[in-house]
DNA sequence: GGATTTATGTCAACACTCCTGACATATTTT
DNA sequence: AAAATATGTCAGGAGTGTTGACATAAATCC
């Protein structure tokens, strides 16, 4: 009955609208746990994002964050401001390049963004242990494969062949 | 060897912390796809949300709206004014009720979200040909998991008990 | 070594999105 | 008639993102 069999199947074409709005509701609610930390400390989304990036890669140079947000300069710089004045975040002039500006985070900041990822990890850990372990492959799967191939080749290789689309 | 075998299983721990970075940079690359679009009409991904649950659930009333957005009045009375003011969006008053002011997407407003949904069902259809079924499910079981229990029940019922979580 | 490029910082200005709190109108409910 | 509800609006503030220009220091090129 279907007439072109050759489109993307009527099944899928299904799971993708409903995806759509999965994946609304799925990351609304996935920051929101962390909107609430942030809120205590006056610190927004941006704040957030740049002190995991840089807990998470000790040492990162400013440019290097900016192409891992897909910001502006100027965006940065005002959020980088705060973290620093703050004292979440330190700089260290760069060892070979002494034109960077090398960015770690000071024991308080630590700290903060270990409350920050706590949060959300133990969101993720419950919705994972309800899911077997096929389920949860799948999960990464199908994330890695939304993402730019850009954005993949910052995780670890997934077992099976995510360009596989033979017409 | 591990400590606490109550505790989230380590394999459980690591997928988590990995999966905190999985939802940030599929879901960014999933609205730029929107966000391109967005962009040639001057509209935001506000303007996007509300057009979005307008267009999907016609005839919506300005205070349910607000309850799927989970936004101030005032946030939306700005981006639904632009909508309107446009021609995207169109209002009838209540039948039944006329305090309250329908909410309806003008042809328009349809041919827009088309292609808005249509961008992003591509993406995700594509996504989604490189997962078998079972990974499917395991994407929307753990996506609806991660969801509030208000926000899961937005959508029609899993097969799988979401709630187990014996200790 | 001088010219160019690179890494970073900063100023000014603008747009979008979200918030709070207050107030107004029309309509429904009690 | 009084209270509650649905909606709209005003004023003002904060966070986040943008563009474009300009400045400094350090590395690199020729």
């Amino acid at each position: 009955m279907s007439e072109k069999p050759t489109a993307p199947s009527e099944s899928l074409d299904a799971a993708a609208r409903e995806a759509i709005e999965l994946m609304f509701f799925a990351y609304r609610d996935f920051t929101d746990v962390a909107d609430r930390i942030l809120e205590d400390h006056d610190l927004g989304r941006a704040h957030h994002r740049a002190l995991y990036f840089i807990g998470t890669n000790g040492g990162i140079t400013v440019g290097h964050l900016l192409e891992i947000l897909n910001i502006t300069k100027q965006s940065l710089a005002r959020v980088l401001r705060r973290l620093i004045d703050s004292g979440l975040v330190k700089q260290k002039v760069g060892a070979s390049d002494r034109r960077q500006r090398l960015l770690l985070v000071s024991e308080q900041g630590q700290a903060l963004l270990d409350e920050l990822i706590d949060a959300q990890r133990t969101l993720l850990v419950t919705a994972f242990e309800g899911a077997d372990p096929a389920s949860l492959s799948g999960f990464r799967q199908v994330m890695l494969s939304i993402m730019t191939e850009e954005d993949r080749l910052r995780f670890e290789p997934v077992l099976k062949d995510l360009q596989t689309r033979a017409a």
